[in-house]
DNA sequence: AAAAATAGTTGCAACATACAACAGTTGTGT
DNA sequence: ACACAACTGTTGTATGTTGCAACTATTTTT
C-alpha cells in the first residue's frame, strides 16, 4: 500500500533529519561557530574560492544574508573577502589559517562520526543503503517543484 | 572499503537534507509561518496538548527559545497557551481553530510531497529504501554521543 | 552611449537562539 | 510543618539569522 510506505518514509526521514540536526548543533559549537557559520565555512573549504551569489546559492540563502554571514566570519578572522581582479563586481571569499582549521575540525568530526555510522550498519547492508540514499536523493530531486 | 562507503553516506545525506529543508522552506512559507513555528505546530497538533518543557525538548530547543516561538504563535492565533489545572507550574499548549487548519495544511501538503516521492522510487525497491532509512536511523541513534 | 543586467551592501523589521537570573509551584526530608 | 531542593516557565541580554526593498558600483547588451 502506497499510502502506508509513504508515511513511512516521511516518519523515518523526520527521526533521521531530527537526529542529524542535534549532531550539527552540537558539533557546530564545539568550533565555536553557528550553524549557518559552519555551513558556510565547509562551502568555502570545498570550494577553495567562491562568490557571495554563488555561496548563498548553494546554501540557499538570500545574498544580503549571506553578505552578512560573511562579514561575521570576516570579523572572527575565519574568512577573508576580497575584491575579484577579474571582474570588480564580485568578491572573492576564502578562508584564511585560522579558518581552514576550523574547516579541517568539521572536516575530521564529520568523517569520524560517519565513519562510525557506516560501521554500525550490517555489513552485508551497508551496499543496500548506499544504493537506497541514491534512489531517494534522486527522487527528491525529481520532486522539487513549483 | 569503509572510507570510500563512509564518504558516500555522507555526501548523500548532505544532499538529501539540503533538498528537503528547501522544501520545507517553501511549503513553511506558504503557510505563512516560518520553520521553527512549522515545527511546533506540526508537534502541538501531533500532541494535541503539550508542556513547554516537553516541546522544547521534542524540538531540541532551550526553554527560553520555546516560550518565544510560542509567544509568537499564540500572537497570530494559532495557538493557546492555559494554565495546568493539575498543576500550576505547567503550561498547557493547544492549537486553536486556525492552528489547526494551519496544521492540516501542512500535514496534507507533506503526505502529497512524500507520497509522489514514494511513487518515484521504482517499485521493487521501495521495501528496500524503507529497510535502509530503517537501519541507518538506528545507526545514528547508536552514535549519538558526548 | 544609453539601457539593462548583475554583484554586493545596507536599512529595516522580525524571528531565533541560548545563558543566566528570576518567580512561582510542587515535592522531599527531617 | 517547615525548610530546602527540584522543577516550570518568563524575562533580560546579547548575538545571530532571515528576507525584502532600495541603493551603489560594475559589466554586458543593444
Amino acid at each position: 500500500m502506497i499510502n502506508q510506505g509513504s508515511e513511512n518514509l516521511r516518519e523515518l526521514i523526520r527521526i533521521l533529519v531530527r537526529n542529524l540536526d542535534v549532531l550539527e548543533k552540537s558539533d557546530a559549537s564545539c568550533c565555536g561557530v553557528t550553524i549557518t557559520q559552519c555551513h558556510a565555512i565547509v562551502e568555502i573549504g570545498r570550494m577553495k574560492k567562491v562568490s557571495l551569489i554563488e555561496l548563498a546559492e548553494l546554501l540557499g540563502l538570500d545574498k544580503s544574508t549571506m553578505s552578512r554571514t560573511i562579514n561575521n566570519l570576516v570579523e572572527d578572522g575565519l574568512v577573508n573577502r576580497d575584491l575579484d581582479a577579474e571582474n570588480r563586481r564580485y568578491i572573492s571569499i576564502q578562508l584564511t589559517n585560522k579558518g581552514i582549521e576550523v574547516f579541517n575540525n568539521i572536516e575530521e568530526s564529520m568523517v569520524t562520526y560517519y565513519s562510525s555510522i557506516f560501521s554500525t550498519i550490517p555489513e552485508n547492508k551497508r551496499s543496500q543503503v548506499l544504493e537506497s540514499l541514491k534512489l531517494l536523493t534522486v527522487a527528491v530531486k525529481e520532486n522539487k517543484c513549483c
